[in-house]
DNA sequence: CCATTAGGTAAAGTGGCTTGACAATAAATG
DNA sequence: CATTTATTGTCAAGCCACTTTACCTAATGG
């Protein structure tokens, strides 16, 4: 027996891929055409504003020098700046400049546009019920070895 | 007013993300240590038996190279051949070894082994109901500019 | 036939990442 | 205190999955 119908895999990538062209599409629509795929990373929930870069790539799940990387193209893009950190100077605190507070607006924005085209799509009880077993499964741990 | 509640991206990244890691953890558990992530897409729905490399780039949304050199990763690891093709001798046919066949085993067990943990933490019928409303958004075009 | 197109691949370059090393500061310890 | 140890950010080198460019070969169509 070959596969079913498309596996949960497949079925989870699609929807995902299309929320980043989306947000993608509608940050280069919107005055942010720099704004590379990667730093959506960087700006996805909760955000970087406020954070330290070395908390912050342990949230995202990458190295800090992976995220200084990403940190330097979106400083000199002019999307945020590393301040000095006024409890420990060794550190450094990301803050959002206009600019990267415009940019998290589109990708707000561009979120919410697909949620309600979702919603007319699937109805809004079932969109809700979409929601609720996502987020089920993502507290959901991996089965064992 | 920071995002509300984890938005749409973040639900649909997350058991993704899981999806993908589990399929990989099963592999190297099951004599395909050396199967790459990178190699995941080329086995994606519906695998790459008796595709041509063109055909097959096209359908992953890659370029011929890419995949060209995704497949000499795998032939040397003994996963697929590319023969030549019986109809047009310019071209080539991928055919999995047994080795990429006992791949494509350990995947689909992989991702069945999934479905049942979630099938178990949703409830047969809701998840179900997921699967549904997954192929609806996969087939659902995005808003328009 | 010859010109054009399609298929595959080799070579070089790119971007996002890794690992390793390090200076500066903070925290822990004697 | 002084000294060790851990943490933070950063530079540098390298890797890997790509892309772009360039070709060669074989099929297709006048």
């Amino acid at each position: 027996m070959p596969f079913g119908p498309p596996m949960i895999g497949a079925l989870l990538r699609v929807p995902w891929e299309a929320v980043q062209s989306h947000m993608l599409r509608r940050l280069h629509e919107n005055g942010c055409a720099d704004f590379d795929a990667a730093y959506l990373r960087v700006f996805g929930y909760p955000g970087p504003q406020g954070a330290r870069p070395s908390e912050l790539a342990a949230r995202l799940g990458m190295s800090k020098q992976a995220l200084n990387y990403l940190l330097g193209g979106l400083e000199r893009a002019g999307y945020l700046e590393r301040q000095p950190h006024p409890d420990d100077s060794r550190s450094r605190r990301i803050a959002l400049t206009p600019r990267g507070l415009g940019a998290v607006k589109v990708i707000r924005d561009a979120v919410a546009e697909l949620e309600t085209s979702w919603t007319q799509r699937l109805g809004p009880k079932r969109f809700a019920q979409l929601r609720k077993m996502l987020q089920e499964l993502g507290r959901s741990p991996l089965p064992p070895t």
